[in-house]
DNA sequence: CAAAACTAATCAATCGTTTGATTGGTTGAA
DNA sequence: TTCAACCAATCAAACGATTGATTAGTTTTG
């Protein structure tokens, strides 16, 4: 399919399949076999299976809290904010699926220590800075008081639902997540349906 | 811990550790080893591991859609069904994390077919309930026309958000999830917030 | 006694990892 | 320029450990 090096052709792989059949469920001779490489080059380049894992979520999480970052010190009112910050993670979930498995089931399955921790401080970080955005909102009499936590949890587990969710279930009756174009749709509902909603929901009814 | 059979031992075992380590990260001489049973009972009950596997998740998976059928049909509006549909469908995810947990793992896994299919069916039919009972609301005029799938999914996902990530991360900084008291608190907390939350966004304001 | 419940021992298969050898290309001194 | 030294990249083969499963035999129970 690529033209790549060996390097990335295993991390490539290696992505989808653990996406696919899980950490314990893909086999490092699985990996090399899709990847055309010998077995050996795992560890040649990774060190481990572990190793592989631990490249793939590294890159990945580099640079998703930058992006929310940004947003929250963007010189917008607290409610912009919010819809950038909808947006933002609606589309990074929805265009990174398979790493967005991935994650979650580490998330509830705390094998590998080191990339939990790496995960979690990532959420925290995000979490921290939404809940902040949100706070702000308040104070600023833009938004009403509410459950902060558990809106971001809304917001966050609407997206994490549509994206983790076999797609014949959830969206539509015809639409396919996988499908790039059809993916766009997907996206702009939810972007759509979490905008009103919490736009809804927070803004004081006059 | 319990004084029951080597049969349900296993199952409970199986049940933990499965939601801990994962399928194919739980061995079955581990599960023997936990339910205090030689790891041959495990085929002499179930068939294989594969057999425990689809034993616990049919023993849950029962029972699940007849509690929404029975709200669906009970003689109240829209509205009051919403309201009972949330507090149901919460309150039974975080009192069975462990399950919960080792479904959505299956279903984004789909490993194992016999079982996909199987929860998948399940939640279909949890879907279909649940848009009926929103699109009753709308032709009744009690409930604004909105996109129902979204409307569901926000449901769904943050209910199931708040029962898979760690409790650490999300519901509050004291609330553990996973001490049953202080799990009735965050389930009073989440009930509320979206029984607040979709029954603003869903009724027309006036 | 006969059926059910249980056990220890063992099976082939697969796991992640390591090894030693080979390749083709680059470097450095003569 | 030439040849030895060195390098990262790659490979097939094998390692010990662990996997799910099965056997044949023993204990328990009604």
């Amino acid at each position: 399919m690529e033209k790549q090096d060996k390097r990335s052709s295993i991390l490539a792989a290696a992505e989808r399949l653990f996406s696919e059949l899980g950490y314990e469920g893909t086999s490092i001779r699985l990996i090399g076999k899709e990847a055309d490489a010998n077995l050996s080059m795992i560890s040649y380049y990774f060190g481990s299976k572990e190793g592989v894992f631990l490249e793939i979520m590294s890159e990945r999480i580099k640079g998703f809290n930058a992006e929310l970052i940004r947003i929250a010190t963007e010189p917008v009112t607290a409610k912009e904010k919010m819809l950038l910050i909808i947006e933002g993670y609606t589309r990074r979930i929805l265009s990174g699926i398979a790493f967005h498995k991935i994650m979650h089931r580490e998330l509830t399955l705390e094998q590998r220590p080191e990339l939990s921790t790496k995960i979690k401080e990532a959420i925290k970080t995000n979490l921290r800075v939404i809940e902040e955005i949100i706070e702000e909102g308040i104070t600023a009499g833009e938004f009403r008081k509410t459950d902060t936590r558990m809106v971001i949890s809304t917001i966050m587990g609407t997206i994490s639902h549509v994206a983790l969710t076999p797609s014949k279930l959830i969206p539509c009756s015809v639409l396919d997540i996988s499908k790039p174009d059809e993916r766009e749709l997907i996206s702009q509902r939810v972007i759509k349906h979490l905008q009103e909603l919490i736009i809804m929901y927070l803004t004081p009814q006059q």
